[in-house]
DNA sequence: CTCCGCATGTAAACGGTTACATGATTTG
DNA sequence: CAAATCATGTAACCGTTTACATGCGGAG
């Protein structure tokens, strides 16, 4: 049901064509669901078949920009406030981590290392972010997920070097 | 991939039988991965015929007790070392907070508070955990996997109790 | 000796990924 | 006008969930 409600979210935000919700799915919410164009374009009929979504405008290339409906609204507003949040995840870096302290002193600090590259990255790019949302004068909804990734991402750094420093006594 | 390699680690730890893998996903995996029974099975079953895994023992209503054998150690090594990680996640929670500020102040309240009961449930597990391991005199390997949890617990347990705190205004 | 929890298994349905397929528009 | 990118769609495969199904062993 996720994927369902994720587009619904998505089209919330701004009305988008099926290309560009696979782009936003890859930038703004990789770091919790991911779906590719061809789930996309048949979730899409099924919303609009449901009256949840509907074509708003047509553009180059066949395209349709989709956008809700009142009832669409309504069923996404129901979701984030009544809907029994389903907490069980998918995470493989969570599983790597979790399984990290079977190995020996050597391969630990490799595979922290590669986690620690990673976690750089995307504290970087968030920090980025913020700066760039900052600067802009409109109050941007979205700052306080931009700072919880922060934190989030710059405990996991922390943690990390303190494992691999560990390491080398 | 993941559920195989999963396996292959929590029977790493210690020789299992498929009824305790399932539970052990449920009480140590579960904020990283899901699996149930009907997928556990037929994997051990698999493992076994891949000369990953094998059968170390019997127990009482036909329980089969599966270690790993040494060609299952050394592919579980190879996983976590050379493998490149899939960063890509599936967290229906994440979803949920990454839409939050597309409801109105009182409904985004409701949501958020949800989520701090939440947290703070898994926060408070994990803190006993902790003395729980810390007392008992054996070195834990998983003792630092378990201060991750209780660092990343608190930074949203607090960011929650943040975003509910000003929405009171 | 009955009930409950332990323990294992299979099958159908569902959701997600990968691969296949096509055509329109822009750039060089 | 050729190549790259935009843009949409379908089909086969694979992993996950849910439901069905069975039998053993201990507690009362």
């Amino acid at each position: 049901m996720s994927l369902r409600f994720a587009i619904l979210g998505l089209l919330a935000r701004r009305p988008s064509t099926g290309y560009e919700l696979t782009q936003t799915f890859d930038r703004s919410l990789r770091t919790s669901w991911h779906a590719s164009h061809s789930q996309i374009y048949p979730e899409l009929g099924k919303l609009e078949r449901a009256g949840l979504a509907e074509v708003v405008g047509h553009g180059a290339r066949r395209s349709k920009t989709y956008g809700l409906t009142a009832a669409g609204r309504e069923e996404l507003r129901r979701w984030l406030v009544d809907g029994e949040p389903d907490r069980s995840q998918r995470n493989e870096s969570g599983v790597r981590l979790f399984l990290t302290p079977l190995l020996g002193a050597a391969d630990r600090c490799i595979a922290y290392g590669r986690d620690l590259t990673h976690v750089e990255d995307e504290l970087q790019a968030l920090v980025e972010l913020r700066a760039q949302v900052g600067a802009s004068e409109q109050p941007e909804a979205f700052a306080p997920q931009i700072e919880l990734g922060i934190r989030l991402n710059t405990v996991v750094r922390d943690w990390l070097r303190e494992q691999i420093d560990d390491a080398a006594d």
